[in-house]
DNA sequence: CGCCAGATCCACT
DNA sequence: GTGGATCTGGCGG
């Protein structure tokens, strides 16, 4: 059963700490899962927050993260490199959560597959775009409905962490983002110890 | 280990 | 024409 839309629609902060130990699910089209549990968020905040995408306005671009949530932004960087974030809160407020990390759960032979890497390697999962080309999430899948029946992709409830499971830090990667913004803790993080044990 | 350049597109200015 | 919510491999300490 995915997450229903009710809990996208709340506060973005929430949402991205609240979905630290969920687990998200690609289906293939042969039916196929690949998933893993989400261990690393970041939240991005209506067009004040100079980090937001949506802080130019509304592009076509960054159409999705001002739509209803519970769909997929999905959008490509650096010439290379796709993106996931789920969208929250109300419709026609841009807000979203970038996914930045899993922890592998089911077909971890295709991930690294499609990531290329041997078996036995590490670090099949922790990072933004990394995540995506395991999962093998692209731009077709940007507006997607996460909450629909018959969804590709979506959020199934797993783990309830306590807050003492949770790392608060500064996003990452905003190199020429002005203060405050740039500084905010809006990163969660699964806490380093607990995953010490674990491969990716 | 840490630091850094290069890869490689496309939406936006 | 520009530069990015990144990743990887190469190089030096």
């Amino acid at each position: 059963m995915p997450l229903p839309r009710p809990f996208f629609e709340r506060p973005t902060l929430q949402v991205a700490r609240d979905l630290l130990g969920q687990r998200l699910v690609r289906r293939e089209t042969s039916g196929k899962r690949t998933s893993g549990w989400i261990t690393e968020t970041e939240a991005y905040i209506g067009p004040q927050d100079l980090a937001c995408h949506a802080r130019a306005g509304r592009t076509v671009r960054n159409a999705a993260m001002w739509g209803a949530a519970g769909h997929a932004y999905v959008y490509f960087t650096y010439g290379m490199h796709w993106c996931l974030n789920l969208v929250t809160q109300a419709d026609g407020f841009p807000a979203a959560v970038l996914l930045r990390g899993l922890l592998a759960a089911e077909g971890r032979s295709r991930m690294l597959r499609r990531r290329r890497m041997p078996a036995e390697s590490v670090g099949l999962l922790n990072g933004p775009a990394k995540l995506c080309q395991a999962l093998g999430i692209d731009g077709s899948l940007d507006g997607h409905d996460l909450c629909r029946s018959g969804a590709r992709l979506w959020v199934e409830p797993w783990l309830d962490l306590p807050d003492s499971a949770v790392t608060l830090g500064p996003r990452v990667g905003l190199n020429k983002v002005p203060e405050p913004w740039k500084s905010l803790p809006w990163r969660f993080r699964v806490s380093p110890l607990l995953l010490a044990n674990c491969d990716d």
